[in-house]
This record gives structure tokens, C-alpha cells and sequence, in this order.
DNA sequence: TCTGGGGTCCTAGGACCC
DNA sequence: TCTGGGGTCCTAGGACCC
């Protein structure tokens, strides 16, 4: 039998900030901005489960936060502290010897075929591990894929296990609505229901070629494939190889003066190409993304004539980009995004 | 109280070539 | 004065996730 765990971390951000703060435990606290409720145009990244009880939650404006929760403690988001408490967990979980996939701070799969060991035992120990080790808490769902098994966390949270497999599967999905699915939103959601497919068990039930031919012959298969409880099954240990590298700014007032766009996409090139570079990794494409005040929001992407990471040619397509744009509307964002060569495997 | 920032993947449709 | 069909490259936009 093929296991896959999803271990994800409960309230990362706040769990960190509440290592530093121990006299915070059990109170509402609130991550985000620079730690100043009132700042505008910011949002909670991550909300203590006290705080949710008052209905906070991540990406909620600051102001709202600090309206529906004024008691909550506001802290400044502290990224490296974060990189720092997550390389940890995820050093823990790779020195258990299984193939490790990590997805973001806060979340890992974890994959082995091995019939000596019994899923729930390991779930538990490493709940037990990291724990004792970080004094973080995580909670752990176990299945036969990834995306089954990100699902089974949902049900193990706040600090749980809890397996999902095709014994339990429709008997826990079925009567849900489809947008419980890891990977349906909203919007497919709204589709399906126009076909008069709500649940999971609907889904399940429901036509592949109604669905190819409503959604695609790649997302429709693949749906369906989820509402059955399918997914993918592969681990890899593999570290990811980002496809682009992105920088937006909101602005504090929004931007009418076009020498000062031109000044903030210059900037936003300049540096993301300066990580990419640190990283060696290659631009091909250079995208930039306007959004106005009425929150209308359009990207244009090009594609360099060389591959390559001259700051003239990427910063001079940029703001070719940008003027592409009819900018005489107030702009509230923008954003550059860089995509990068895949590297190839051969030689060295 | 107006709506952050960083990502990935899929699909549609036009251009162009044979 | 009429036009099939396949393949590839490219950009725009949508959708979703943390």
C-alpha cells in the first residue's frame, strides 16, 4: 500500500511569533503589515485560532481585523523568522528518511510503500517530534495522494490526524459541497452547479464527457478524478524549480504621475532580476501587471528576443510594457514578474 | 473597512508555416 | 474572387492555492 501524509503547521506565522512571545498564548494575535492595525491597504497573513473565533482571518484588511478584534496583538510579519523556524521542520522531517516534498513554509508531503509501518503510528510520532523539538504544533493528514490527503488534514486541524482513504471517502466527501475539493474554487463551483452538480458524490456521478467538453479534456478528467478521491501520488524529494520570480507594491495612495510608475517598475524589475540573478537563474519572459483603482487589473507579458539577464533589455521591456497601458486612469498596483529558463539536466 | 503578495497551471485564439 | 488541415509559437486571461 502506497501512503502519502500531508503534514501542515497549525497557525504557522503566529505559532513562531507566540515562541517569542510566550505571555501571548491563548490570546488573539494577529500577523500582518508592519504590526500597525490602522496601516491601509494591508492584511492579516495569519490569525491565532483565538483571533478566528472573532471572525479574523487571512487576508482580511488590518482595519477590519482591528475592528472586529480590537483587543488582538499586532505583530510585524518577521519572514526570516519564519524561513528559519520552517527550515527546522522540515530538516525533522526529512532526516525521517522518506521522500519529502515541501510545499511552502508551512506544508510537506511525505510518501513511502512500506508495509511495516503503520501510517497512524507515524503520523503521530511526527506530531510527538516536532512538538518536542520546535515547540510547534502540526497536524497530519494521511491518504493514497497528495490532494486526498491535504484534504484529510482539514479534518485533523487543529493538532490531528485524521486518514482518508476509499473506505471513508464518500461517506466523509459525498454531501459536501464540490468546492471542497483541493483545486475547485469558487468559479468551477458556480459552473457545476449550472449543471446541476453540487456535491462531491454529484460529481463523482457525473459524465466525463460533460465534463471535457464544459471544462477541457485535461481539467474536466481531472476533477472528476479528484471528486472520487484520486489525485497524485508521487513524493518527489526533488527541490522545486520556480518557474518566475515576482515582485508587486500596492501603493499607500495610488499613482498618477507617470514618471513615477516608470520609477516603481523600474525598481520592481531591478530587483527581482537581482534575485534571480542571485539565484542563476535565466529571464525569458518579462510580464507586467497594472491595476487601477477601481481594481481592474490586466498583465502584459513578452518574451525577451534573447534569453538572458541584462538589466538593460529587461528593465527597457518593462517599461515598454507599462506603457502599453492607457495610464491615465489612478493606479493603486504594479507589479513585475520574471520567468525564468528551466535549467537543463546535461553535463557538468 | 474596500479588496496583500507570491506563486502555478490551463485554455483560447491569433499568427504563421507547410 | 477560393481555400483544408495540422502544427507550433505567442500572448491574454482565468482560476486556484497558500
Amino acid at each position: 500500500m502506497r501512503w502519502v501524509l500531508h503534514v501542515d503547521l497549525d497557525q504557522f506565522l503566529a505559532s513562531v511569533e507566540l515562541q517569542r512571545h510566550p505571555d501571548l498564548r491563548g490570546l488573539p494575535v494577529i500577523v500582518g503589515g508592519n504590526g500597525d492595525p490602522l496601516e491601509p491597504r494591508k492584511v492579516v497573513t495569519c490569525a491565532s485560532y483565538e483571533a478566528r473565533e472573532f471572525g479574523v482571518h487571512a487576508g482580511m484588511p488590518l482595519r477590519t481585523a482591528a475592528r472586529k478584534c480590537p483587543d488582538a496583538t499586532f505583530l510585524p510579519s518577521d519572514p526570516a523568522a519564519y524561513d528559519e523556524a520552517s527550515d527546522r521542520v522540515m530538516g525533522l522531517l526529512r532526516d525521517l528518511g522518506h521522500p519529502l516534498e515541501v510545499w511552502g513554509w508551512d506544508e510537506a508531503y511525505l510518501g513511502f510503500d512500506d508495509d511495516t509501518t503503520d501510517p497512524v503510528e507515524l503520523a503521530n510520532g511526527i506530531r510527538t517530534l516536532i512538538e518536542a523539538e520546535t515547540g510547534l504544533s502540526c497536524s497530519v493528514g494521511i491518504s493514497d495522494n497528495k490532494q486526498r490527503a491535504k484534504v484529510a488534514t482539514g479534518f485533523g486541524k487543529p493538532a490531528g490526524v485524521f486518514r482518508l482513504t476509499d473506505e471513508n471517502w464518500m461517506t466523509t466527501m459525498g454531501d459536501l459541497g464540490v468546492d471542497a475539493l483541493w483545486g475547485v474554487g469558487p468559479k468551477t463551483a458556480k459552473r457545476l452547479a449550472a449543471l446541476g452538480v453540487t456535491t462531491v458524490a454529484d460529481l463523482a456521478a457525473t459524465d466525463a464527457s460533460l465534463l471535457t467538453a464544459t471544462f477541457g479534456p485535461t481539467t474536466g478528467l481531472w476533477i472528476l478524478l479528484l471528486a472520487k478521491g484520486g489525485g497524485d501520488a508521487a513524493v518527489s524529494s526533488e527541490p522545486w524549480v520556480p518557474r518566475s520570480r515576482s515582485h508587486v507594491v500596492t501603493f499607500p495612495r495610488d499613482l498618477t504621475d507617470l514618471a513615477e510608475m516608470d520609477s516603481a517598475v523600474t525598481d520592481l524589475a531591478r530587483r527581482t532580476l537581482a534575485e534571480v540573478d542571485a539565484a542563476g537563474r535565466t529571464v525569458t519572459r518579462v510580464a507586467v501587471t497594472v491595476r487601477t483603482k477601481t481594481f481592474y487589473t490586466r498583465t502584459k507579458i513578452r518574451k525577451l528576443a534573447h534569453a538572458g539577464n541584462d538589466a538593460d533589455p529587461i528593465v527597457g521591456t518593462a517599461l515598454d510594457l507599462l506603457h502599453q497601458f492607457e495610464l491615465d486612469r489612478p493606479i493603486r498596483l504594479l507589479g513585475v514578474r520574471l520567468e525564468l529558463a528551466v535549467p537543463t539536466e546535461t553535463g557538468r
